[in-house]
DNA sequence: CTTGACTCCCAAAACGTTTTGGAGAATCTT
DNA sequence: AAGATTCTCCAAAACGTTTTGGGAGTCAAG
C-alpha cells in the first residue's frame, strides 16, 4: 500500500536515503539501514514494480511464446519445465510470462510485439523449426534468447537440446543387433529440428546396416498421428518387426495400431521422451530421454547468461540421450 | 527503437498530440491522426510498456500460481487452457505471467509478493484446495482473482469448476443400474476441493443405493497413486466389480493394477478428464469430462470481468460433466 | 587553523508515457 | 460584428522508482 515517498515521511528520512538502506548500499549507516528495513518491513513495503522497470530500463520479464494451435505445445512434462525455469528466473528478479500466439497472426508478429514494446528482457523459444523465422527476428535486434531445440540457422544461437541423432541411430541399431532387418520409423513433421533429427538418426543407422529405408511413415506428433502412420506402415506388403517412434504419444498410438492388427503384440517398438504414462501402457513402452536434471533451472542459467551478455557458442547445450529400457522394444525379431 | 519524444520531433508535433492521436481520441484532426500513425508504423513505434503501466497504475499482467512439485499441476490439457486463457487476455492488452512457488516458499508468499508490489492486476488460481489461504489473502486485499475449482471460503468468489460431485454419483448409479454391488472409489488427496467433491458424489450414490462406503482409497493425482490405490482394494477380500477414479492418470495407473491380477480384466473402470491418451489404453478408457468449449477464454473473460468490477457472485461458473463411453467401463458386474 | 578524507545524507533529474486544463484559431450564431 | 462554440493542438504535471552529483558535518593529519 506504502509507496517510498510515505515510507520516507513517516521515517523524517529523504526518500533517497530511504532507497539506498533498502538497497544495502554503505552509503547509509548502519543504524539507518536497520531503522528503514524495520520499517519496510512493518507496513509491506515492496517497491512498485513498474516504476523501477521503467527507471531501470529492464522488464524484468521473459517471454516463452506457447503455440496456440492445441495439443502441439509439447511433451507433458513441457509444463514442468516451464514451472522450474520460472522459478529459477524469479530467484534472479525475472518473471516468465507467456506469449500466446492468437489465430491469425504469426509467431514472429507476437516476438516483435514483446520485443518493440520493450516487454521482455529476453525469450524462451519453443518447438523450433529447422528453419525458424523467430531466431532471425531475434537475431537482428539483438535480443537474448535461448531454443529449446536447435535450429539451421547460419548464426550459433543459445540452445538446449537432446542429441535425437545419436538416439535415434543407437535404437536402430540395437534393434539390427537383435536381429531385426525391417525396422520402420514413426516421423514427426519434419520441418520441426527435432522431428527432422531423429529421422536423420534413424536413416543413418539404416544405410550404415545396408537396409532400405523406405518404411518411414510421418504424422502429427500426437497419439492420433502415430496410431494413422503405424497403420499405414502396416499396410506395406513387408511389415515392420520393430517401430522407433518419434515421441511417446506416437509410440502409444502405434500400440494402439498394433492392437488392432494381427500379430501386432509381436513387433518391437520403442518411443521417446520418458512420459510418466509409458510405465502403465500395455506392454510397458520403451523409451529414451535426454539425460540431465532439472532442465528448467538449465534453461533459466542460459537465459541469465545470455543476458549479461556471454556470447553464443558457450551456450549451447547437446544433452545425450539415454535408454528406459522396458518391455515394448524386446519382441522376436522375426515376426508373425 | 524509437520513443514518443523521437517520434513527436520528427512530425513537428507535441508529444501530446502523437500520443493522443495513436490513442485515436477525436481530439486530432484525421488529417494528423493518419500522418502520425504512418510515421508510427514506418519506425515500429510500439508505446513502452513500463512507461505506460506505470502512468496508467495498471501492471497490465495477471498471475497464475504454479505449484513447482512436479507432476501436480493438474492435467495435461491444463497448458492449453492455460494458452487460450492468455490469448484471449493478450486481446485486452494483459499479459499472463507464471508465478512459481519455489521450495521452502507457500503459495501464500508468492500471492504477496506479487500482489504488494503492484505486480498483477489480477490472479488466477488453480488446484484450489478446500480450504485455501490464497483465496482469503486475496479477498482481504481486494484483489480480483478466478480460480479454478471452488473452496470452501465463506465469501463467494469467482471460479470456474466442474460439477464433480454429480459427476461421480451419476457414474456410480450407473454401475449400480447396470448390476453392480461393490463400487469401489479411487480418491485424490482430499484437501483439494475436486477430489472431495468427487468423493462425496460417489459416496452420496453409494448411499442411495443402501451400499457400503468401505471401498474407497486414496492415492496421489498421478498414475502412481492410482495404482497403489486399485492394489490396495484388489486386495480386499471381497473385491470391487466397478471402478470410479478421481482422475484419468489414476485410472490409466489403476488399469494397470488389474493387468497384474486375476480376472481384473473383468473389472469396469471409469476415470474423469478426458485424456487424450484415454483413447489409446488397453481397454480404451472410459472417462467424464467437464461441458464447455474453450475453457481458457472463459478463465479470460471471468478475469476480465472481476477487474471491471462485477460482483463475485454473478463469475460463478459450474459445468455439468458429461460421460465419455468408451470400453473399460462395460465389465459384467459379476466378475470372477 | 587549514586541508583533505570520510561518513552520512539529500535535492533534483531522469525513465516514457497518459492526462489535465487550457490556449489560439477557425467557424457558427444571432 | 461580437459572442459563443467547435476544432486542433500543447505545456506541464503526474506515476514511483533509481541514480547522479554533490553538501553538510566529523575527524585526523599537516
Amino acid at each position: 500500500m506504502a509507496n517510498l515517498k510515505q515510507l520516507a515521511q513517516s521515517l523524517g528520512l529523504s526518500i533517497t536515503t530511504v532507497s539506498r538502506a533498502l538497497d544495502g548500499y554503505a552509503d547509509v549507516s548502519a543504524a539507518t539501514r536497520e531503522r528503514v528495513r524495520e520499517a519496510a518491513d512493518k507496513v509491506g513495503y515492496r517497491p512498485n514494480a513498474s516504476a523501477r522497470r521503467l527507471r531501470r530500463q529492464r522488464a524484468e520479464l521473459v517471454a516463452v511464446t506457447l503455440p496456440s494451435d492445441p495439443g502441439h505445445i509439447g511433451p507433458p512434462h513441457f509444463l514442468d519445465m516451464l514451472s522450474g525455469c520460472a522459478e529459477h528466473l524469479a530467484a534472479a528478479g525475472l518473471n516468465l510470462v507467456i506469449a500466446p500466439v492468437p489465430r491469425g497472426e504469426s509467431e514472429l508478429d507476437i516476438c516483435r510485439r514483446f520485443v518493440d514494446g520493450r516487454r521482455v528482457d529476453a525469450m524462451l523459444l519453443v518447438r523450433t523449426k529447422r528453419k525458424d523465422e523467430r531466431v532471425e527476428f531475434l537475431q537482428s535486434r539483438g535480443i537474448p534468447f535461448v531454443t529449446n531445440g536447435r535450429t539451421e540457422s547460419l548464426l550459433p544461437h543459445p540452445y538446449i537440446d537432446g542429441d535425437g541423432f545419436a538416439g535415434f541411430r543407437a535404437a536402430t541399431l540395437r534393434f539390427h543387433a537383435a536381429g531385426h532387418r525391417r525396422i520402420g520409423h514413426i516421423a514427426g513433421p519434419q520441418e520441426y529440428y527435432f522431428a527432422h533429427d531423429r529421422c536423420r538418426g534413424w536413416r543413418a543407422a539404416m544405410e550404415e546396416c545396408g537396409l532400405a529405408t523406405d518404411l518411414c511413415a510421418e504424422g502429427a506428433p500426437l497419439e492420433q498421428g502415430g496410431y494413422l502412420a503405424a497403420l499405414e506402415l502396416l499396410r506395406q506388403p513387408s511389415r515392420p518387426t520393430a517401430l522407433a517412434c518419434a515421441t511417446d504419444e506416437m509410440a502409444i498410438g502405434a500400440l494402439r495400431a498394433l492392437r488392432e492388427v494381427d500379430g501386432g503384440n509381436q513387433i518391437s517398438i520403442v518411443g521417446h521422451d520418458d512420459l510418466a504414462m509409458g510405465a502403465f501402457t500395455s506392454p510397458p513402452l520403451s523409451t529414451m530421454r535426454m539425460t540431465g536434471e532439472n532442465l528448467g533451472a538449465s534453461f533459466a542459467s542460459l537465459l541469465l547468461r545470455a543476458i549479461a551478455g556471454e556470447p553464443a557458442e558457450e551456450l549451447q547445450e547437446l544433452h545425450a540421450i539415454e535408454f528406459v529400457d522396458r518391455d515394448s522394444h524386446r519382441r522376436p525379431a522375426k515376426a508373425a
